[in-house]
DNA sequence: AATCGCGCCTGACGGC
DNA sequence: TGCCGTCAGGCGCGAT
């Protein structure tokens, strides 16, 4: 499930290949994503070239001289690049034809991603305006967190994964987050401390560059825009680990339901 | 305003 | 073998 450092990964492999490329034309197979994709799609990027590749959140931007490509890859968006013809599979839903010989295609079995038109600034769009700040630029401080968790009473898990509060941040990263800041996951978000937050806020920071750097965490999902699978896996401390020794103390990483998702924590290093 | 739970969607997997 | 239920989950939305 792609989320900020996946993103991340992606828009870096990516950019080097097509940015500057000019657009030869557009297949749209499969219109019924998350939201419909704009039916104007292929014939507004026909004809321009790839400007560049932001992120936001976890949305890639692409901007066009004309406009921009909003894209969500949800639970199991992947994007590859690849060079000529490959007859696509059933869930390969947009085929983007570079006249360079190459084509960017977009997979997505589960379809709870996006891809939307944006004609104008492509940050003023309903879906990404609200996003909280980048949680690695210096938006993000625990006074910031600490701030906006006054009288929250949701658990602090479910508090870094609202977007609104801090962008980018998926189920995979709260959890690890935690476990290196050794907070929790079901304390309430109000109730803890500023010092606390200080030092989650490093926590992740520091969690989210480890899997920048090591190009994204594998599961069944993602694959990077080479079809790479990412292999931040082995270093992934509690999420997935329920049942088995903390790398830390040896006790027994636990799992439980929050807020309707999969939570793991050590009982013993998280307090 | 904050919180809760639903629904979208498919594939993997376990049980019978 | 095959069928069925459950889980995985980002995120907007409606209800409370």
């Amino acid at each position: 499930m792609p989320e900020l450092p996946e993103v991340e990964t992606i828009r870096c492999g990516l950019a080097p290949l097509i940015v500057g490329q000019q657009i030869e034309r557009v297949v749209v197979r499969t219109p019924s994503l998350r939201w419909p994709i704009p039916s104007k799609l292929s014939r507004v990027l026909r004809g321009q070239a790839v400007l560049a590749i932001e992120r936001r959140a976890k949305y890639l931007v692409f901007r066009l001289p004309n406009g921009n490509v909003i894209m969500h890859l949800g639970m199991s968006g992947q994007l590859r690049l690849r060079r000529g013809y490959e007859p696509p599979g059933r869930h390969d839903h947009v085929d983007i034809f570079f006249k360079n010989g190459n084509c960017l295609r977009f997979r997505d079995p589960r379809r709870f991603g996006s891809i939307l038109w944006s004609p104008t600034d492509p940050l003023a769009h309903p879906l990404i305006v609200k996003s909280g700040p980048e949680p690695l630029s210096t938006a993000l401080h625990g006074l910031y967190l600490y701030g906006r968790s006054r009288g929250r009473r949701v658990s602090v898990k479910q508090f870094i994964m609202d977007q609104r509060v801090v962008s980018g941040i998926g189920n995979i990263y709260a959890n690890e987050a935690l476990f290196a800041a050794r907070i929790h996951p079901v304390t309430p978000a109000g109730r803890l401390s500023l010092r606390r937050y200080q030092h989650l806020v490093a926590a992740i920071k520091k969690t989210l560059r480890k899997a920048i750097a090591a190009g994204g965490t594998t599961t069944r999902d993602f694959h990077d825009e080479s079809g790479q699978a990412g292999y931040f896996q082995l270093k992934l401390q509690v999420y997935g680990r329920g049942n088995k020794p903390c790398f830390v103390c040896g006790a027994t990483v636990r799992q439980i339901r929050n807020g309707q998702r999969s939570t793991f924590y050590c009982p013993r290093c998280q307090r």
